[in-house]
DNA sequence: TGGCTTTGTGCTATCGATTGCACAACAGCG
DNA sequence: CGCTGTTGTGCAATCGATAGCACAAAGCCA
């Protein structure tokens, strides 16, 4: 049996063994030191090349550098977009060199051991995204000078943020429907207590009270679709009299769910009830759905989520910072449009 | 203003400091060594607990001990279903006790400076989920003594996996549209030369052959959505003699791409053609779809996969293991059934 | 009461990489 | 020819936690 030639890993010190150096000058070789020949530089290169020299980053940190590493914090991917947000940010952390610490993903808050990992990971910064109660890990970063950027939410008590502009995002579905005739809209909210749900509402119901109209009905939604198909059954039961002619899912998953159960109720989409939503998740596109929406700019949002953190990282000690992007309004065939 | 009071965390020397005792007694308090007294051990926990303290898992890493850290690489998420297995993933690693560096998540081969992070953060084990071509993260794990197992997919060279049995599924899909009368299936195909693709393919195909059918005709699809609409396209535009009866999606989401494509098409879906699909994600089973499929064990998986990985980190010298786990059928409308 | 075992702590090296400072070798200058 | 200045390296300390070994203070027995 081969017997594990056990994989010692090459490091700085046995390079210099090696090479007959100190490991002071191989580290410094390594990262381009002008202060080392280029002979002994390119020697020491090629000698970690064939050695598969791989730096220790951990020790490296404990010198007291970067780790490199983002803390994410996620919600529950019961919402696509979670999911998108999470594939966007692993691939342009990686183009700036950054991995990722994934700490949570899911329902619920975050438990303590878990937002404990932030500080004992070292990570350089923290990226939360829940839409939940993670302000246990926004206040364990904040006591411990750790930069936090809050994304597709607003941050309550300290850290930046970057989102959508989610009351203009609101008052421009309100605009669309009433546009097109919608006199009696409804609203399926998310989790109680979310920004990102509140603020959605109250630009979508602002509009409509401006235009002398009643405020939009209200149903309790949730995080997914199984939510979002609660409430379209909890509308499709009303009275003929009360029946909303357009809800709006506050996420496109809720629209998506509502839609679902008014359909199988036997209301017609968008011939009785025009249904619209938020977010711009691939499965609103769908030819079941053909979900009108206002698209959050993904790509946007987490670039210039990871500008502010990068800035924080840097050390410098900048203010609070909070950056809207606007949506873009996307129609589609599940709403009556003007 | 608050001139930012730095905010020095506690260490093991500082504690010791306050406490009057030299380190390593307080590290040997903290980890509730034998040899430390009581009283000390007791005197040192609060102190420990109103410094706020948090030990430093990179120095201790460092000393030779575990980093606590699986490395998590994950398939295009334009497949919800690798979602879902992350969310379970980051769950059960959390029980653990463990955090997931997440290296990759989406389509296309890891990089090579992604998959080199494995080592430099001194991952514990890794956990390849990826059904595409990730072999270079596998290879230098296996390189370097970084134990492997991959998740809903075959090792092809070295490391453990976990998988479910993708042949036994596409064999039970096919039964089942056999009793209920189906004689000309169709195949909606993943990425080339993946191996659950194959395998549920073959399987599926395998039983028709077995029935002295005709081989199923086979439809090239890919990861998402869009793959499986331009092959239920494909199909829809078919002459009507050629026309299946039954189409598998070796994949719920290619399965629903198609079911969407047929249906815009005119085809009535389950009347014109069954669909069926394999994975269980959470869409298939809403109201648009309603998907027959075979429901992978997710939590089983997840938590095998972990197994076979914390095994090989304990140290013990294990043989490349392979699990496979039966899926369960689900009938749900989208398929004529017996 | 002396010697021996248990208990509880401290000292110190270690992990791997980085960095300030010392220092040798050599060149240029007056 | 001696002196200062540059260039290239080595030494040693450091980051934070851990663990082997030494060692002091008790407790026990004969």
């Amino acid at each position: 049996m081969d017997d594990a030639p056990l994989p010692i890993r090459a490091t700085v010190a046995s390079l210099a063994r090696r090479a007959g150096v100190a490991a002071s000058t191989v580290s410094r070789a390594l990262r381009d030191d002008p202060r080392i020949s280029p002979q002994v530089r390119a020697r020491i290169a090629t000698l970690a090349a064939e050695a598969g020299y791989t730096p220790n980053v951990l020790a490296r940190t404990l010198v007291g550098g970067r780790s490199g590493l983002i803390g994410l914090v996620l919600g529950s991917i019961e919402n696509p977009f979670y999911a998108e947000l999470m594939q966007q940010t692993v691939s342009q952390a990686a183009a700036h060199g950054l991995r990722l610490l994934l700490l949570h993903a899911g329902p619920g808050p975050i438990e303590d051991a878990t937002a404990e990992a932030l500080l004992q990971y070292r990570v350089d910064g923290c990226l939360i995204t829940s839409a939940g109660l993670s302000s246990r890990a926004a206040a364990i970063c904040a006591d411990n000078g750790v930069p936090v950027v809050m994304v597709n939410r607003v941050a309550r008590l300290h850290g930046s943020a970057v989102s959508c502009n989610n009351l203009a995002a609101g008052e421009a579905l309100a605009e669309l429907l009433l546009a097109a005739g919608h006199r009696r809209p409804a609203i399926v909210s998310g989790n109680a207590g979310t920004s990102t749900s509140t603020e959605r509402a109250e630009g979508f119901a602002r509009r409509f009270l401006a235009a002398g109209l009643p405020a939009p009905a209200r149903f309790e939604g949730g995080t997914g679709h199984a939510a979002g198909y609660a409430a379209g059954q909890a509308i499709a039961a009303l009275p003929a009299p009360q029946q909303p002619d357009a809800v709006f899912g506050v996420s496109d998953i809720l629209a998506m769910g509502a839609m679902d159960a008014l359909r199988e109720a036997g209301l017609r989409v968008p011939g009785d009830v025009s249904v619209v939503g938020m977010d711009g998740i691939a499965a609103g596109a769908h030819a079941p759905y053909r979900l009108t929406t206002v698209a959050q700019p993904l790509e946007a949002m987490v670039a210039r989520g990871l500008d502010l953190l990068l800035a924080r990282i840097g050390g410098a000690r900048l203010p609070d910072e909070v950056v809207l992007l606007r949506g873009a309004l996307i129609r589609r065939a599940s709403a009556r449009l003007p």
